[in-house]
DNA sequence: TTCCTATTCAAGAATAATTCCAAGATAAGA
DNA sequence: TCTTATCTTGGAATTATTCTTGAATAGGAA
């Protein structure tokens, strides 16, 4: 089959196991049954919706299995989590229009304003959706404190997620 | 005083009071303080943040006063939390560049793109707090489906995050 | 001011997402 | 096949958030 004739899902399917086999992490059951999974999805589905689709499959399949799965492919850049990766909500009383950095290993977040983002243009399709009461640009990236403690100590992957209070 | 001689923060706490006040909602004293702690911040704290700020000055405040005061002022338009408001963390296989629509009231996310949004520039500022890795734009709105619902059913205020699953 | 009462609060129990742990399985190289 | 480092499981542990219930109180009325 070439690789012009292979579907969306199929292709992602692809890419999800060559990059994990890559990274000599081994393809287990359980593993190829996740992937499969979140290639055929189009949905932001959470770990619950996914365990519970993989285990039509897979009976004796773990929750923990499909969390400690995920976070590992995320850590190969495989996927990425929505807004940013937190234990809990966050507020923000800035009532100012304004945008945010989101560092991707802390989870701190920083504002910042710009004209020019404020005046962006969203393409019609995004109004078929529902109303519109805000947009903002969210920028992620590694902060210059999480840069600096990753070039010291490198993390094991698939460590996980959550930020232990101090 | 005149306005022009108030601090951003008087003005956020005069803004926060007024708005409650207007609401018909008492002001308490355990909400004045909630609010007049969100008038300071410039993060973007959790509750559990919150509490320990204002517990200082208010020994008996209770957490849960804390979650349901921010849901209030949430409710009001005066604040609003980051990413889109789940009880689980979303995962996002999209690895081409996407852009999102966050419905604020069911947390339904929807994918769109957009040549010109990704041609979008950051201000020199951003490059400050770290590297970037992406950026995407957040929609926010209420989605065909809730602006529905919201028709026929009216919420009362300060009811809660929670979707229960069904 | 004093009283009334709907609203609000505190404390602890309940719920639910996520992770940890210990012991048994298994992928993949030799 | 054999070996072993890595993985998975089930259940227990954590932790964020909400619920419940009886006590407290803001703000209006007398």
């Amino acid at each position: 089959m070439r690789n012009s004739e292979m579907t969306r899902s199929q292709k992602r399917l692809a890419h999800l196991t060559s990059v994990v086999r890559e990274a000599g992490v081994k393809l287990t059951h359980q593993r190829l049954e996740i992937c499969r999974e979140l290639a055929t999805t189009e949905e932001h589905p959470d770990a619950e919706t996914l365990f519970r689709a993989v285990q039509e499959r897979v009976p004796t399949m773990s929750l923990d299995t499909v969390y400690r799965t995920l976070w590992m492919l995320r850590d190969l850049g495989l996927l990425t989590t929505l807004g940013p990766n937190r234990d809990a909500v966050r507020f923000d009383v800035n009532l100012d229009r304004h945008h945010h950095y989101v560092c991707v290993a802390c989870g701190s977040v920083r504002d910042f304003e710009s004209e020019e983002l404020n005046a962006l243009r969203l393409p019609n399709a995004v109004k078929k959706f529902g109303t519109i009461v805000d947009a903002q640009v969210e920028v992620r990236g590694l902060c210059a404190h999480c840069k600096r403690e990753k070039e010291t100590t490198a993390a094991p992957l698939g460590g996980g997620r959550r930020r232990r209070r101090t």
